[in-house]
DNA sequence: CTTGTACTAGAGTGATCGCTCTAGCAAAGG
DNA sequence: CCTTTGCTAGAGCGATCACTCTAGTACAAG
């Protein structure tokens, strides 16, 4: 496989960082030393700076992980409690895997900047857009009524939200299974 | 009423500036200059510097917000879904009324430093515990079976938690109206 | 070939970071 | 009175921050 070009290796570098430390705690020069770019490389492709990297990260790290959205409510499912239950365990399973760093991509980034940086902050509110504006279609696809499913998605996102935020904190999944019970009573009461 | 110590003022302002811009974007010169302190008085109080002024901060927020769970689910709450409805709806005013700013006191944090400082993480686990503790008896005060409390809690915090970051991010309460009524499903689901 | 464009490369900038240090002040104990 | 203790006060430290600048390289167009 190709080596992925110097804009994109400081995209990714950028996100990995963001999704681990967040946005002030990652520094310019740890970025491009991860990526292997040179420094001015960076200034070329984002003359706006750390922020308009930044903000590539944040949607394009966010929009990639929406893919997930699909993935596990795509068109083979056919039981959307049993879709409910393997993306939660799924979610579950990648922060034990990487040691509780892998969760949000932007969750961290969205409460840095939210008062703070308006650029940024509407960036990551894209993102969240594009994630319930998918998870709703996928609902609808699967039985959820069309008035319910932006609801449902929204809940469904801020359980998994909540849940990454405590289990990070306690570095335990204990939240994530709660998380996952709650979410599928819901699934339930709106498919009933 | 008699201006507080430096020490609480310290620890006060450290708070005020955690809870907008997190744990990296706080300067020590920013947290001196709103405490209206000596900068050589911070490390006079808090000889391990940034970390034990933040440690204390995340500490003593952490657990004044989570003398709220006992203000709604109190002794003299008769019904429990009510109580609930209060609660999300309360969460939702404070959120509009200060230009969504005021939020999870320890949550950008919380983010900011699980995998990367073990000692904060600490203090944000133990203040998320706390909540979840204090939430778990006044729901069996309130008529939730014991082994149903501790998730019960942890699920309606998640929903907060989930709901202040898309709130914060959209500059919206309606995320806070969903998680309020997934919640409030919840807990009519567990009383019944 | 020459020229122009896109990109690489990193030394160097001023500003700000968390923090250390010394000096001085106020009140209590003898 | 004098000394001690707890705290105030801020100048100044090295390190690191995001960023700018100049120079060099690779390659396509003419």
């Amino acid at each position: 496989m190709a080596k992925p070009t110097t804009r994109d290796r400081l995209v990714g570098a950028t996100a990995e960082l963001f999704r681990v430390s967040g946005y002030h705690a990652t520094s310019v020069k740890a970025i491009v030393e991860r990526a292997e770019a040179p420094f001015g490389s960076m200034y070329h492709h984002f003359p706006g700076g750390k922020e308009e990297l930044g903000a590539a990260a944040i949607t394009t790290s966010g929009l990639a992980y929406g893919d997930l959205i699909d993935l596990f409510f795509g068109d083979d499912v056919t039981d959307l409690v049993e879709a409910t239950n393997a993306f939660f365990a799924g979610a579950a399973w990648t922060l034990t895997e990487s040691d509780y760093a892998d969760a949000c991509p932007i969750a961290t980034v969205a409460l840095e900047v939210a008062s703070t940086n308006e650029d940024l902050r509407r960036a990551t509110s894209t993102v969240f857009d594009d994630w319930i504006t998918r998870a709703s279609a996928r609902f609808v696809q699967h039985g959820i009524a069309p008035d319910q499913a932006p609801r449902l998605a929204r809940g469904l996102i801020m359980l998994l939200e909540g849940a990454f935020l405590l289990c990070r904190a306690g570095r335990t999944t204990e939240p994530m299974a709660d998380a996952q019970a709650v979410a599928v009573a819901e699934v339930s009461r709106l498919l009933a």
